[in-house]
RNA sequence: GCCGCGUUGGUCAAUCGGCUAAGACGCCUCCCUUUCACGGAGGAAUGACGGGUUCGACUCCCGUACGUGGUACCA
């Protein structure tokens, strides 16, 4: 590792962010920074008919949420632009061309229904997907069979082709994958991948190789669905001659379904109930929105935790990691080789974890939003207070109105029946009685508030137990919340006083 | 079907031949709090199976099972 790291992440813009897809940056982005080098975002986008409006933007988003800047992107730009492989066209035709003219890949002419037709003859109950290899290669029309005059004769006369690479027989590709160790393939039960599509833009398997090659990539960390597709890139970085500048492989495990079986997808979440894409995504076609982790009310430093955790561990007992401890700690060699299942019930942990260790200052412009999304219209001194008083009872953001709505607004009495029962004559002689007694109480504090109510309470003849569940009641209108003299001191006398007289009413 | 990869409690996981198998989430009990939460103290719960190798295997090897990924002119 003498040349500086540079590593990648190289999305498709199709769509929503993924978790999985965030952890894989993640792990680039942390491995990166661990050594001093550089990460860069690379714009997959070479399936023309995949094309959607705002993706690429969300990703940029996306990462910016999370904190994963990269050194080069499309936006940045950098050294190596441009970093959108369909602004890259022109230069991979010649890298086909060079395999072609070795002898490792061949002109492809079958149209799609041919390959059909051949996969629908081939298939059988012990081979029920026919692969385009050795097997059949020559029974197809290509320019292994048909011979290269005749196939520039049909290039020449604009008939559309593809570029497929010629995989050898009987031949062992072994690469060693920084996570699983040694990987063996055997060429005999590899097809001959298709190389360059018919419009001229590569697949993948091409741009990957050609892309890395020239932006200098040195570790290549991409999610284990890829490992099946390895020994095609490496044969082709081995014929293009580049062998020797070959990025180390990583194929990450993956992230699966909580229940059940398979890799979590977007569907998952909207079963569960729970995100699975880093922010809200809005597909343009269908108008369909699927929410994010936050939108969802997630801190992005809680967010990255979590998917730091899902596959690696510092082999500590340390949970909590900030980015910084995560750069200086990470290491490939501690990353898991089995797929973990997703559990939302951590990540809201963590997120509360992380609710826990910001100041209240720091909360109020967090909560803030949710707050004013509800008409209300506090000032920042009133949220600070109120914001720590629930802050433990906060999982999400949302929360803050969910466990402080009633420090703002009066709020609906929906528990009535907890007290509605063993309401009497004494406890409604009492509450009034503390009513008329407020006005005494000139320091206006919850330690005075409590002490003129436990006053009160003893002349009634009546104990905690009687009436501090109605007052909690009458102020929050449930089982919940800080204090009950706390929320008293925060409203103020009037509407200590209408929260009382409203509810008493309704007994 | 074939090929690759994987397999420690319900989940995330430590262990890199000496284990009475950490820790966290979740769950249960109790304490605190006459609410909810936080906090505190406990508890239940784990090496897929079968063979080897070894003085000794969760750890190494081989099978089997199971899971998962791939098998597109998608990434």
């Amino acid at each position: 590792m003498s040349s500086k790291v540079r590593v990648r992440f190289a999305p498709s813009p199709t769509g929503g962010l993924h978790l999985g897809g965030v952890r894989t940056v993640l792990y680039n982005y942390l491995f990166a920074k661990h050594h001093g080098g550089e990460f860069v975002l690379r714009i997959e986008d070479t399936d023309q008919t995949r094309y959607v409006e705002g993706a690429e933007q969300y990703i940029y988003d996306c990462l910016s949420w999370c904190g994963l800047e990269p050194d080069e992107s499309p936006l940045k730009g950098g050294p190596h632009a441009p970093y959108r492989q369909s602004e890259r066209k022109a230069s991979y035709y010649q890298y086909a061309k060079q395999l072609v003219d070795a002898g490792h890949a061949y002109y492809a002419f079958d149209t799609p229904e041919e390959l059909e037709a051949m996969r629908a003859n081939l298939k059988t109950e012990a081979n029920p997907t026919p692969q385009y290899d050795a097997k059949v290669r020559m029974q197809m029309r290509n320019s292994e069979a048909l011979g290269m005059a005749e196939a520039q004769k049909l290039i020449d006369t604009g008939t559309p082709y593809v570029v497929r690479i010629k995989m050898p027989q009987n031949e062992q590709v072994v690469f060693t994958d920084m996570i699983r160790g040694e990987v063996h393939f055997d060429t005999n039960l590899v097809d001959d991948k298709v190389l360059l599509k018919a419009d001229g833009m590569p697949t993948y398997h091409l741009a990957v190789v050609v892309d890395d090659y020239l932006m200098g990539i040195t570790h290549a960390f991409r999610g284990e669905e890829w490992l099946p597709s390895a020994p095609v890139h490496i044969l082709l970085w081995k014929n293009l001659g580049w062998g020797d500048k070959m990025p180390e492989w990583a194929h990450l495990p993956l992230i699966l379904k909580p229940d059940g079986h398979g890799k979590l997808s977007k569907r998952d979440g909207e079963r569960l109930g729970f995100p699975v894409f880093a922010m809200n995504w809005k597909d343009p076609k269908t108008g369909e929105l699927t929410q994010g982790f936050r939108e969802r009310g997630f801190l992005p430093e809680a967010f990255i935790n979590i998917l730091a955790m899902l596959g690696w561990n510092a082999g500590t007992e340390q949970e909590i990691f900030s980015m910084d401890e995560l750069i200086e700690k990470f290491s490939i060699s501690r990353v898991h080789k089995g797929g973990a299942k997703f559990d939302y019930e951590k990540a809201k942990w963590y997120n509360h974890q992380y609710i826990q260790r910001k100041t209240d200052a720091e909360l109020v412009q967090l909560a803030k939003p949710y707050i004013t999304a509800n008409g209300v219209d506090a000032d920042d001194t009133y949220l600070e207070k109120v914001v720590g008083l629930i802050k433990e009872r906060c999982t999400l953001l949302p929360d803050f109105w969910e466990q402080g709505h009633f420090f703002f607004k009066t709020p609906e009495i929906t528990e009535l029946a907890a007290i509605k029962d063993k309401w009497n004559e004494q406890k409604k002689t009492f509450f009034e009685s503390w009513i008329a007694v407020l006005d005494a109480v000139t320091d206006w504090t919850h330690e005075a508030l409590e002490a003129s109510f436990n006053e009160v309470m003893a002349a009634n003849g009546l104990k905690k137990g009687d009436v501090l569940l109605p007052l909690r009641i009458m102020l929050v209108g449930g089982k919940y919340g800080p204090g009950v003299f706390q929320i008293a001191e925060m409203i103020g006398k009037e509407e200590l006083s209408n929260r009382l007289n409203n509810t008493t009413a309704l007994l």
